[in-house]
DNA sequence: AACGGGTTTTGATCTGGATCACACGCCGCC
DNA sequence: GGCGGCGTGTGATCCAGATCAAAACCCGTT
């Protein structure tokens, strides 16, 4: 059932092309994941024969929508956004929705595997990322094992729940613009470096990407940015983006 | 710890003017709910001790978004909706969106008693409802007593994430039209019943939580249901609407 | 330096759906 | 019966943002 009884299924590991792949061997990784602090050895010690260390790049794919859901994958290290494509008809003109961005600490494909059913969202790699992964079978098992954990992770699902509702309130409820100033403040809480200009970050989202995590198009992002510029709210130098003016861009949600 | 040790304070359960609060004794209402099938008999023994059955009202709040988050509650008969409302500054030009109805069967109020933070949305029940009410801490001392318990309390939270995923999706991905389409005919497999003319149901849905659950204006929700009976496709006689072509209502999706 | 592909910007137009305004029907109540 | 009040329908207008089209930019290659 562990692991470690089929030490070469990894190649199972749906969509993965990863650079490396190993047991995983020290527990001091696993410690590091927030909402897994306090919980028993014991748990970390399976969890450790469960896992396995999974080394992926920039922009490549962890797993798709529709994909049948193998695993769980603890995300150590690295961003990764989650999305939803469109039905689209015909190639070309497919959209996507970026549902959320994961950072250090978060825990991706949970849902999918806990149903078991195939993905409904598709989860890619935008820096390069190092993740623990988990199968599907081997999570319920120590989940059943150690009530304290599922209840941690069930508490990670009721987190997920609540953005998940914060980004239909925001779909609906506020404009294009207010939705852009959200999105820059997320983006700089996450990656920025405050300065004495203000808050410095390289995105690690596309311009495409904010629009698909705005709900708007890419014009209308790159519209948004360059008229936060004139304003002197933002500066767009290079690649890299600097909030002047955080109290203003707040004020504008 | 458990219900029992309180016994009047049911009053604590926020924002339920309930007609009826009681004790459970019986187990079977608590058998019925489907995620729970095959648990254990020992866990519910225990689940009823801790639960209150617990009578609302059509109209009555469950609870409101901002309320700290007291309990959980098992819908075991009725239908509810659940919502978020707009930060809307001044009175008056507040909106809703509908986050989903919930029928028998479902768990409400899971995410934020699970988190321990002031509910992330609004429960409003729209038929008269009977529920089963346990307070967050009997519940998570249950959680941590029955894993498998816990096991399936994820499930449902793993699938209602998906459901808010596909709730995003669709109000990026589709137009307005088509959202009501997929809207009505949700309402007809749940309320509805099958007659030679077409599926019949009375919605309990009013035409304003209608355009709520669609995210667009009652105007335009009315007018599409207007344009679909000119079409033939739907029958709007008195409070009931009767899908005449449940083909073509699928189409429009 | 010239090339070529992809990404981003900018500009011009079009339109779906919000918004505003008002008429209507339905009910309970005086 | 008449009289509000609320939940609706419908028409007329407006505008945010999508879409279309075409430059400008960015970078790695030759």
């Amino acid at each position: 059932m562990h692991g470690e009884n089929a030490p070469p299924s990894w190649a199972r590991l749906p969509g993965a092309r990863c650079r490396a792949v190993e047991h995983l061997t020290k527990l001091e990784g696993l410690k590091e994941f927030e909402f897994l602090d306090g919980l028993d050895e014991e748990f970390f010690q399976a969890l450790a024969i469960a896992a396995a260390v999974l080394e992926i790049g920039g922009g490549t794919a962890l797993y798709r929508e529709g994909e049948p859901s193998g695993a769980v994958y603890f995300l150590h290290e690295g961003r990764a956004k989650l999305y939803r494509s469109s039905g689209g008809r015909g190639p070309g003109k497919e959209r996507d929705q970026i549902l959320g961005v994961a950072g250090d600490g978060a825990v991706i494909g949970l849902p999918s595997a806990l149903e078991g059913r195939p993905q409904s969202q598709g989860a890619t790699a935008l820096t390069d990322c190092v993740l623990y992964a988990v199968f599907r079978d081997d999570l319920v098992e120590l989940m059943g094992r150690f009530p304290d954990a599922s209840l941690r992770l069930a508490r990670t699902l009721a987190a997920r729940n609540r953005e998940l509702e914060d980004l239909v309130g925001d779909l609906v409820f506020h404009s294009a613009p207010q939705r852009v100033a959200r999105m820059l403040l997320n983006l700089a809480t996450e990656e920025g470096r405050v300065t004495k200009k203000g808050v410095v970050f390289e995105p690690s989202l596309s311009r495409q990407e904010m629009a698909e995590a705005t709900g708007i198009s890419r014009e209308a992002l790159s519209r948004a940015l360059s008229r936060l510029a004139h304003e002197g709210i933002l500066d767009l130098g290079g690649r890299a983006i600097t909030v002047l003016k955080p109290a203003e861009l707040r004020a504008r949600t």
